[in-house]
DNA sequence: ATTATCTATAGATCTATAGATAATGC
DNA sequence: ATTATCTATAGATCTATAGATAATGC
């Protein structure tokens, strides 16, 4: 966990301001005192505020995109595959609680490294893409479940996973849930949300 | 839409930039200078870039509850209620698609702001809530519904219609959806959501 | 020699206020 | 008189770089 050289201590830092307080919000200054070290080092390895923002940005989204990818779900039947697919990925948020929220700020503000985040890793999801739509046609022609695209239900899967963690602060401060009460209802609603997927792919 | 007065240009200046590039990104000399005057006078009338941050963010939750409040759905039968209210949520985020992230962030970063605005509007939404339970309970008794709880049924409408508009930048990204395409695309998808809902509600 | 780290600082903001001047209301 | 508007500026950042010094690799 503990970093090993300045340059790691660095970005360690910044991935955290960044996720706590956006891109405008976060400065060089605070990432180099987080960090343990001069504001000029963050120049030094890094070159510049944006630059660092959009490395930062790239390594999570290559740490979500490989969540999804290197889920075990060899030999398990079609339903439990899904299942599995749909736990990994709130467990990938609830470790990334602030992702999300990072995440369409830039989808609304910063087009440019969105689609180049995208345009590089556009041949990974593909796949992921086109063997899902084939499990699911296959599915569909056996009369386990109703018709859908890949499409569909990664949005579904997404916005409904997505959508618990960054209502969670909410909830919390309307019905004051402690932190321990908060990781309970949690574990319910992760087996609500596979529930919830599980319904909408009836026949 | 003309403002009056340059104190209502201020705050009009403030409500797109805010929206638009967050609170941290947006400095109250571009307010100024949105809004046609000297940089001196958004501190004249609002005191600090912070408290007219909050107005802005006050107001905009003010709009939310009033576009919730005020639907006419007197003498329509229980499901066209529903329909009603969930396609007015629909067009106020259509009207005010910037809204949900600067939202989300607030709800992750700035804790005591959303509980006053929370504390402020406690009044209405709960006369709205245990309307719609009300509604919910008896239409359970009924048999033509499911058994659900207001809470469930807005966390739903909410998510899906929200994340709608959050992913549709990002739709358009990828998919090069031209801005046309994307409001007929925009119209169906208000039909599907309105119809998940439905769904969901089946008994 | 090369790489890592620090100090210092230029130059560009940015927020907020003080104080002068212009416009308006009585 | 009061209210609205402007100019000017203090004081605090902040990003990025130049240049000095320390540490490391050969």
């Amino acid at each position: 966990m503990s970093p090993n050289t300045t340059e790691q201590a660095i970005m360690e830092a910044a991935e955290t301001l960044f996720l706590e307080k956006g891109f405008a919000g976060t400065s060089t200054v605070e990432i180099a005192k987080k960090a343990g070290c001069n504001q000029a080092l963050v120049h030094y390895y890094y070159r510049s505020k944006k630059n660092l923002f959009s490395l930062v940005f790239r390594k999570k989204a290559g740490t979500f995109i490989s969540s999804i990818m290197n889920i075990n779900d060899q030999g398990f039947k079609f339903e439990d595959r899904i299942r599995k697919r749909v736990e990994a990925h709130f467990e990938f948020i609830r470790a990334n609680p602030k992702l999300p929220v990072l995440f369409f700020n830039e989808v609304a503000t910063n087009h440019e490294l969105v689609r180049e985040v995208f345009e590089r890793f556009t041949g990974f999801p593909l796949v992921v893409f086109s063997k899902l739509q084939e499990e699911l046609d296959a599915e569909h022609t056996k009369g386990t479940i109703c018709k859908t695209t890949a499409l569909d239900l990664i949005f579904r899967v997404f916005s409904i996973n997505v959508m618990t963690f960054m209502m969670s602060p909410l909830l919390q401060l309307i019905m004051k849930v402690s932190d321990e009460d908060m990781e309970t209802m949690l574990e319910q609603r992760k087996k609500e949300n596979v529930e919830t997927i599980m319904n909408s792919l009836k026949p």
